[in-house]
Parts: structure tokens; C-alpha cells; sequence
DNA sequence: CCATAGATGAAAAAATTTTTCAATTAGAAG
DNA sequence: CTTCTAATTGAAAAATTTTTTCATCTATGG
């Protein structure tokens, strides 16, 4: 963080911490939870955390959700229900990553994985 | 689509084609591409479309895209540059979904995978 | 054809995100 | 520990994006 001249305020501090309790929040539960932090600042502390690839935007299909940008994430998605879980296990083949032709370097992936969860069927 | 009671207007089938042309436009794109239907129009049909399942919302860090649900859909984000581009040999182990201790019927997937870029190495 | 439930578009309202700028502060230097 | 300065913050305002409202229009079943 300090790396690229930017300073740890007790802000950013809030933000991270928050960010790691729990992954995919909305901007309402982020603010929610570190209601010492101002919006503005909020939305610019996202947009570097984004920038410096820490943090990861994503929409699971309502609306904008932040996370930390850890190498693996998986995510089930009911599309009946609009429930989102996590779930550890990865059904990445590495073998197949990056695929063949390609000249690319993976640093991290995610997976949304969309359905009908138990309680729906 | 008629199935749920909707008419097939001439404004959602141009969506519908416009969507087909390209995946992960985001607004302005699909806009560009069928002005012939009004901005309330094309939000109300990727709504519905949405809601449907037929397409999907995503954010690959520039905000929100949108595109058809197709059962397979692999991105590949460089974080240097910002490309994205799609690949379609599918990496996924099918034995390993859905994760085993859970109920869950897949019907569709998306994977992002994040790192650097051949020309940006 | 007709009737009508559903759909559209323009304007307005609401919500979200970004910009501006003066005041504050983290961290380096002395 | 104090000083200095570039970076950061927050409040207000501006800009942008998305949703609502409502009168008008139209796809489709009869």
C-alpha cells in the first residue's frame, strides 16, 4: 500500500478491515459497517483499492459488489431465488489455464457458477 | 419470451439482435447499435431479459456490461491494460460441479480469470 | 378487424457517482 | 518531538445513471 506513495489512514485501515469480514457487499453494507468513513471517500478508497488490484467490483446481478481480490473465488448464484454462497473447493482444471493459444499470465480467477439452489428446486 | 405473457416488439427483438453481435457491451454500445429504441426502453428490456435469464449484468471492473447467458462464458481481464477478451475452451472440471456437499442444478457458468496480458508482460 | 393487456417514450424524479476546493493529517526530515 | 509538505479527507455541488410516472401506442388473441 505504502509502496506506491499513498499513506495508510485510518480510513483505508476501516475499509480493508471491512472488506475482509465479509466478501460481495454492496457500498450500503461497506458504509454500514465503517460509518466513520465518508461517502466520497469511500467510493475513492474502492477505486484505488480496485486499482492496485486488491479489490475486485463485480455484479452478481444486482448491482455493484466489492470483494477482495483473493486468487480463487467461487460463487453459486440461484437464479430463482437471487442467492449468493461462496463455496472453497475449485473446479479449475490448472492444465487448461491459460488456454492453449494464449499468452497470459493468471494471477487469480472468478467463477459464478448460475442455477437453482436446493431450496428452490 | 412469450412464453411469460410478453409481446415480441420491435424494440427487444433489436436488443436481442444487438446483444447476439458482441458480448460485454456496455450500455452506451448496445445504445449505439439500435437507436431505434429509447433509453428507458433499453433499460426496462435488459431488466426483463435479466429476469428471464436470458442475459446477464456483469462488471469486469468498468462498470456494467451486459450480455447473453450462454451456458459458457470465460473472460480473460488483463489488470495492466484493462483488455478484456474471451476464450472458449472451457477449463472447468464437471465433476467437480456443483461442489459436493451441495444441492444446487447448474445450468450456467461464468469464469473470470485475472493476471497480465501476453503484450504487457 | 376489435379490444385490451402490455409496451413505449418523454419528462421528471430519484439514486448513484464524480468533481471541486478548503481544511486536515500521515509520514518524512530535521 | 516539532516542522513541513504532499497526500487525503469531507461537504457541497455537479454530473451521470437509473427509475418512475403517465399519456399514448401496439402486438396479439378472439
Amino acid at each position: 500500500m505504502r509502496g506506491g506513495g499513498y499513506k495508510a489512514t485510518p480510513q483505508r485501515r476501516a475499509v480493508l478491515r471491512v472488506l475482509a469480514e465479509e466478501q460481495h457487499q454492496s457500498l450500503e453494507e461497506i458504509r454500514a459497517r465503517c460509518p466513520e468513513v465518508g461517502l466520497v471517500t469511500l467510493y475513492r478508497t474502492l477505486d484505488l483499492l480496485g486499482s492496485l488490484g486488491i479489490v475486485r467490483r463485480l455484479d452478481l446481478g444486482d448491482g455493484p459488489r466489492y470483494e477482495l481480490a483473493e486468487s480463487h473465488h467461487h460463487h453459486m448464484i440461484c437464479e430463482s431465488c437471487g442467492g449468493i454462497s461462496e463455496f472453497d473447493e475449485c473446479p479449475l482444471d490448472p492444465e487448461l489455464l491459460p488456454p492453449g493459444t494464449v499468452d497470459f499470465e493468471v494471477r487469480a480467477h472468478s467463477l459464478e457458477v448460475y442455477g437453482r439452489c436446493g431450496a428452490c428446486r
